[in-house]
DNA sequence: GTAAAAGCTCGAGCACACTCGAAGTCAAGC
DNA sequence: GCTTGACTTCGAGTGTGCTCGAGCTTTTAC
């Protein structure tokens, strides 16, 4: 272990692996404007801030529940408008709404799901019972 | 209205609407192989069955919660094979498994975006008093 | 001084699941 | 007999979200 004189600061790397996302992601996401304002070395290098790392937890939560890249581009610009509180609440009660409607989605599958493994559960107990005979 | 002389048989047309899905998506899904043994008349015409509907709509079930179109190739293949009862129904149950862990995934990112809301209406209110001072 | 490790940019490529367009067939209605 | 509309095949194209490779620089380790 060495130490850190610099700060609280990640490398790109450090970063990925923080968020569970990958070195390309990273890049990806700031060239697509989602991650602003990311502080450089001297060098070119990035350098990740805990506040960075929070906001990509949270565009990792948005992205990971469906929202679409494009969505979270309309939120990350009235981010950084400021009076856009209302706008940016909306956008964050539509996905509220959208996330909920897919859970329902899925409660609605997931028992289709297993009543179809009962079935063939019942059908392979039956069939154990043949061979047994 | 007008009658059906032939049976309990539908249009291609007539079984995306009843299944919900695209014209194209029907014949893509036949092509995979995973809709098989669609009858034809003599012209060429593709005449789905409501066994083919229900099948249909298991297919889109499986599809909607997240089952991927290979995953669903190994179920249809081992559908076509005797004995498989059991291989067959442990891949739902890994599906199933999936879908579940995908709910829980829901469900936390939901909390989160609940909680980001409930702040973004706190600072609305907070704004709205000042306005009113 | 040289080689490996980690970073950089840029543009192209990929996986998935459709989706579309061209060109043709066929049956029904006017 | 000719148009309209629903169907057919086939191959190519699309959108989303990354992901990779080439070619380069810089820092660290020996």
């Amino acid at each position: 272990m060495h130490m850190h004189p610099p700060q609280d600061m990640y490398t790109i790397q450090q970063a990925a692996d923080r968020a569970g996302v990958t070195i390309a992601t990273l890049r990806y996401y700031e060239q697509e404007g989602l991650l602003r304002d990311i502080q450089r070395l001297p060098n070119g290098h990035r350098r990740y801030s805990d506040q960075d790392i929070a906001w990509l937890e949270f565009l990792n939560c948005m992205r990971e529940s469906g929202m679409p890249i494009q969505a979270l581009k309309r939120y990350v610009s009235l981010c950084h408008q400021p009076g856009t509180g209302r706008a940016r609440c909306d956008l964050l009660t539509d996905h509220r709404d959208v996330v909920k409607d897919k859970m329902a989605a899925l409660q609605t599958q997931l028992e289709r799901i297993e009543s179809k493994i009962g079935w063939y559960e019942d059908a392979l107990a039956e069939q154990a019972l043949e061979a047994n005979a």
